[in-house]
DNA sequence: AGGCCTCGAGTTCC
DNA sequence: CTCGAGGCCT
């Protein structure tokens, strides 16, 4: 219907309700008909003023009937009002990451392990497409209707930002079929155009606000806005490149089918996309595309290959965190020159000596970079780095400044060797560096060296560990040199009148930090055993001793035997742990500690029954009943260990529906399948 | 003994 | 993210 039949029909009719019921579902209909030409298949079907005012027109519409107003309106699309903070989003299928090749050579050796994991002579099928510089999202949809959508975070858990991607207009807040699976998490990448970015720069210098450094910090920035009408003027985009969950509807058989589906879904997918035979086949991919990469509207930063058919996909299965059948093809990270200034040394939380290279400030991929790690005094000598030299940097994955190489030709005469100091800048105790160690370290222990002290204090309130808000660097800092703390004890000896006397800190400030000392007191196990710093025992060896252990003081009498009775516990961090035990201080800060109330549950570890002692667990898929983190609370309870990835030493799999490939590699290497009923009967009974 | 995988620790910038 | 090192499998 052109817009001047509209008008006439909407000039002849009288407003009934039902009139208008149908009228706004008419306009619903339009506007996402024409957002859908314009964003997702790039062919404009009438301006944008005319848009606007079909847009108007149901907006109106929609506030003088509330009753009118569904989810999936295009109205909805623009932002409400400012949400206090993100909401934490478990994903049901984890958002794992993807291996990077950066030579020929790496992209062979991808192609024979593929080859060679599948048992395979011919050439392998690969879904080429591009690698966007953007950030990665699960979009959530449920019979249909965009209900949430998530940013990947760590993988396990990511923040709630749909009411922001609701005003992303290339996303449909419905997909066109109906026939829509009952529940689907479609995965992509929001991203920035280069067009836009500009223009939205221009606007930002305009009006005198600070300008975005590339577009990928742009989009990461207009995501992150907690008033959804700023991301809504930002002209985000989308394209899908995978699938999560998926409920009342079958996993296309290849991925290349996948991305068909989902354009015709109405999602948007790149078209810069190819099935391409072998090693050969994805070389000449990336080649075109690395021909025409400046050419492209948004910002790539290299190109990636999946195996397409979805059986070999799951034959392959993953290596830890990443799946052995896709591989990114990175572009050369954008390097720079730069002079190295000076080399200084920092002191970490176990006196371990970093050297870092202070660099002349260098534009480096859009941030500006003054400091870059040097590791340790063997990569000083490795690559030869002077102070007074010229040096090439990247940023290493894109976010991490690293010196590359010296640039011999231009060493100029009088540069100076790095020398590592014997005495500790900080505290002036000496040096060590055992034999076969890369690492020099402080001999000063937390006593003497105010950076041990505060890089341990600073471990101690961090999040994973006893997780007191509101203490960062800065105050810690101001407390350490104030003498207020020298022991992680000290954190619950603090009054408000000694808060009060820092910098920076008001009444109310100062009572918000004691309210989270407080709040502290209450932890677990498993967190304190990490707080206390002890070398060699991260989050995860915490974990395993709180698990075997139960209660503290079953760890705190323990023999030898005993520790390295622990899983994943050798020699080295045997020792370590017993040696830090045994440490009057530190027995004394333990006591301490718990004196001033800070708590835990304990558990006797032979508590209940030991159903699974020792045996390790894979769970996949969705669960009838329970959800995936009460199943892994109920293993960790029976003494069994929950792990991500299937492997010969997996005892079982506990698969649900949808489960993928962790089944398919379960059945390959035989290990028992459990469904969710079988699982609570081991549970109950071993045997 | 050698190789793979996981964990720990350190790091940058805004 | 990267490196180094510890632990465990082959």
């Amino acid at each position: 219907m052109s817009r001047d039949a509209l008008f006439t029909k909407l000039g002849q009719q009288a407003p009934g309700a039902s009139d208008w019921r149908g009228r706004a579902e008419w306009l619903r209909s339009e506007l996402n008909r024409h957002a859908h030409a314009y964003y997702v298949l790039d062919q404009p079907t009438i301006p944008d003023a005319e848009y606007d005012a079909l847009f108007a027109e149901l907006q109106a519409l929609e506030s003088e009937h509330p009753e009118l107003a569904s989810a999936d309106s295009p109205t909805q699309r623009v932002g409400g009002t400012p949400l206090p903070e993100f909401r934490q989003v478990q994903h049901d299928v984890p958002m794992l990451s993807i291996n990077n090749g950066f030579s020929e050579e790496d992209i062979e050796s991808f192609d024979r392990r593929v080859r060679e994991g599948l048992g395979s002579d011919s050439a392998v099928e690969y879904a080429c497409e591009l690698k966007f510089d953007g950030l990665a999202i699960n979009l959530r949809y449920e019979r249909g209707v965009l209900v949430q959508a998530a940013t990947r975070g760590d993988g396990t858990t990511g923040e709630d930002v749909t009411a922001n991607i609701r005003t992303v207009r290339s996303i449909p807040l419905r997909l066109q079929t109906n026939d829509p699976p009952l529940l689907i998490d479609v995965r992509g990448e929001v991203l920035m155009f280069k067009a836009d970015f500009a223009r939205l720069n221009q606007r930002q210098r305009e009006v005198g606000h600070k300008e975005f450094a590339n577009p990928r910090n742009a989009a990461a920035g207009s995501l992150r806005q907690l008033d959804s009408r700023i991301t809504a003027q930002r002209h985000l985009r989308f394209f899908a490149y995978g699938i999560g969950r998926l409920e009342g509807g079958d996993f296309p058989p290849r991925h290349s089918a996948l991305l068909d589906w989902y354009r015709a879904l109405g999602i948007p997918v790149c078209d810069e996309r190819a099935v391409a035979r072998g090693a050969a086949g994805v070389l000449g991919f990336f080649a075109d595309i690395g021909r025409r990469r400046t050419a492209l509207p948004y910002e790539i930063d290299g190109v990636v290959y999946k195996v397409d058919r979805v059986a070999q996909q799951q034959a392959l299965g993953f290596v830890s965190r990443a799946p052995r059948f896709a591989l990114a093809h990175k572009f050369p990270a954008e390097e720079a020159t730069t002079t190295v200034l000076d080399i200084g040394v920092q002191v970490g939380r176990t006196g371990a000596l970093t050297p870092v290279a202070r660099l002349a400030p260098v534009s480096v991929g859009g941030v500006t970079v003054t400091n870059a790690t040097l590791h340790n005094e063997d990569e000083v000598r490795r690559k030869d780095v002077r102070i007074g030299d010229n040096v090439i940097v990247r940023r290493a994955g894109d976010v991490i400044p690293e010196v590359v190489a010296v640039v011999p030709e231009r060493r100029p005469p009088d540069v100076r060797q790095f020398e590592m100091p014997v005495a500790c800048p900080v505290c002036g105790s000496p040096i060590t560096r055992p034999e076969e160690e890369a690492v020099a370290r402080c001999s000063g222990g937390w006593i003497k060296c105010a950076a041990q002290r505060k890089g341990g204090l600073l471990h101690f309130v961090s999040r994973r560990a006893m997780d007191i808000e509101g203490l960062g660097e800065q105050l810690v800092e101001q407390l350490v040199d104030r003498g207020l703390v020298t022991t992680p004890a000290d954190f619950y000896k603090l009054g408000l009148v000694m808060l009060s006397e820092l910098d920076r800190m008001a009444e109310k400030s100062a009572q918000n930090v004691l309210k989270a000392i407080e709040k502290s007191k209450s932890t677990t196990l498993a967190r304190f055993i990490y707080a206390l710093g002890i070398r060699h025992v991260g989050e995860s060896t915490a974990k395993a001793l709180a698990r075997h252990f139960g209660m503290l003081d079953a760890m705190l009498e323990a023999s030898e035997a005993e520790v390295l009775a622990v899983d994943d516990i050798g020699p080295v961090v045997a020792h370590s742990i017993l040696s830090f035990l045994s440490d009057p201080l530190n027995r004394e800060l333990i006591e301490q500690l718990r004196a001033s109330g800070v708590h835990w549950e304990e558990n006797v570890p032979e508590r209940g029954n030991q159903a699974l002692a020792g045996k390790t667990i894979v769970l996949t898929g969705t669960l009838p009943t329970l959800k995936r983190d009460e199943a892994a609370a109920m293993v960790e309870a029976a003494g069994g260990k929950v792990t991500g990835s299937v492997s010969k030493k997996t005892s079982y799999v506990v698969a649900g529906d949808d489960a993928g490939s962790k089944l398919a590699k379960a059945q390959e290497l035989g290990i028992p399948i459990l469904d969710e009923t079988e699982f609570l009967t081991l549970l109950e009974s071993p045997e």
